[in-house]
DNA sequence: CAGTGGTCTAGACCACGTT
DNA sequence: ACGTGGTCTAGACCACTGG
């Protein structure tokens, strides 16, 4: 499956394109030297300072490493996230240049228990959406979603095919999320969980705890699983 | 004394260290107008090109806001407090209304091998401090702090008693701190981490990796280990 | 030595919004 | 019309790395 690139914007644009694309599919593995300024230059026709942005801006959002004198390469990537910003797994996965999939283990309409009515902050026993996904990134778990949805404000939402649109998606398109309330935490997790994001035996979990709001009303709480050894939260901020 | 020589490094770095500077003095408030870029380049004497780059890296950090046809501002300040600029971990306990304590493990001059040089952005072999710090609350080992710092930004950094002043106040006396950048992690601690935490034998670490910069000069960086049982991260927000 | 990335210049054209 | 940011060119000098 090829994304199209896109032809319009700007030059440094199409060349970032270009190389997401060509690391996405698989043609540049992490560690694999990418072309040198001079050699996108004559490539692409365009000036030196055009084929600098590109490599520099790429090397800003961690998918090239360069080394002066030597010659720019696809970094090893890490996973990482922004706490600050409700993020969609899928862009984040791709902005990597990775490709993503997804693999829906339960989508059902159930009766809300004491704990999660006192989260959503309506009535026990009133119905909810729940969902369970699985996300992968170049075809490895790297996200375990176990989400409660509020009927009210996503009706459609049962209707979804998530392994094409991810829950976030759909939640965005639906409500505005205005507010957001995280926690993050370091656990263990349970033999399911292990199995689902095919961790090993003495491996900790990243877990965000996240519930958001649009207006006054619960729209969705969230409970996160990462692999620890290949997720990891990360923000610039300024004190 | 310590002698800032701020007549180092790139052009654009000057630049966009005078705007942090003023906007960290307050003279631009957020909202506020920040001189065009033909403007700056009558201040520094530079090139159009080399304002547009320190503008444009501001905007992508997003301290900066631009539009089009109409001029440069300073973005609106997060109203809501992010997990990750808990910074003080003593005020953190006392705003819990719990008694904080700290017990110094290390606290040494040494020079920096490979890596350590290359977090802080200076040479190997360079002498650095290094400290290593237990913090309790309520008597209950919460956080093992273990910091290297930049010597030629904090040269009375031995002397502080650091049982009674954390790290991070001292630190702030010093230098303005402009910039941090930080990672969380779920990771299992090693047997001295987990005795010097007092921490069950399966039980994870939430790790808090921060790299704090004062213009173009890596200040400090730590590793904060913490009981997974005990501490999580946890904030709300507007996107 | 040749090649690499890092930076910088002095122009240029464009789309856009305000006056 | 004018100033703004957005982009791009065709050079240039430098520090660094490799053979």
């Amino acid at each position: 499956m090829h994304k199209m690139v896109d032809n319009v914007g700007p030059l440094y644009q199409k060349i970032k394109d270009h190389i997401l694309q060509r690391i996405a599919d698989g043609d540049w593995p992490a560690g694999s030297r990418v072309p040198s300024e001079n050699e996108l230059v004559k490539l692409f026709k365009v000036s030196r300072m055009t084929t600098n942005r590109a490599l520099r801006e790429l090397t800003d959002e961690g998918v090239l490493m360069r080394v002066a004198g030597v010659g720019t390469f696809v970094a090893e990537v890490k996973a990482h996230s922004h706490p600050l910003e409700i993020h969609n797994i899928a862009d984040e996965i791709h902005g990597r240049g990775h490709d993503y999939s997804a693999k829906v283990l339960i989508l059902e309409e159930v009766r809300a228990g004491a704990e999660t009515a006192s989260w959503m902050e309506i009535n026990k026993g009133e119905s909810v959406f729940h969902s369970r996904i699985v996300h992968f990134e170049q075809g490895r778990p790297i996200q375990l979603e176990d989400r409660f949805v509020n009927p009210e404000v996503a009706p459609g939402y049962m209707a979804q095919d998530f392994s094409r649109t991810t829950p976030y998606e759909y939640l965005m398109s639906m409500a505005p999320l205005l507010k957001a309330e995280h926690v993050v935490k370091a656990v263990m997790p349970d033999g399911a969980t292990r199995q689902h994001l095919d961790m090993d035996e003495n491996e900790p979990c990243l877990l965000v705890e996240r519930r958001t709001w649009s207006g006054d009303r619960v729209v969705t709480i969230a409970r996160l699983w990462h692999p620890g050894s290949r997720y990891e939260l990360s923000g610039k901020f300024r004190p």
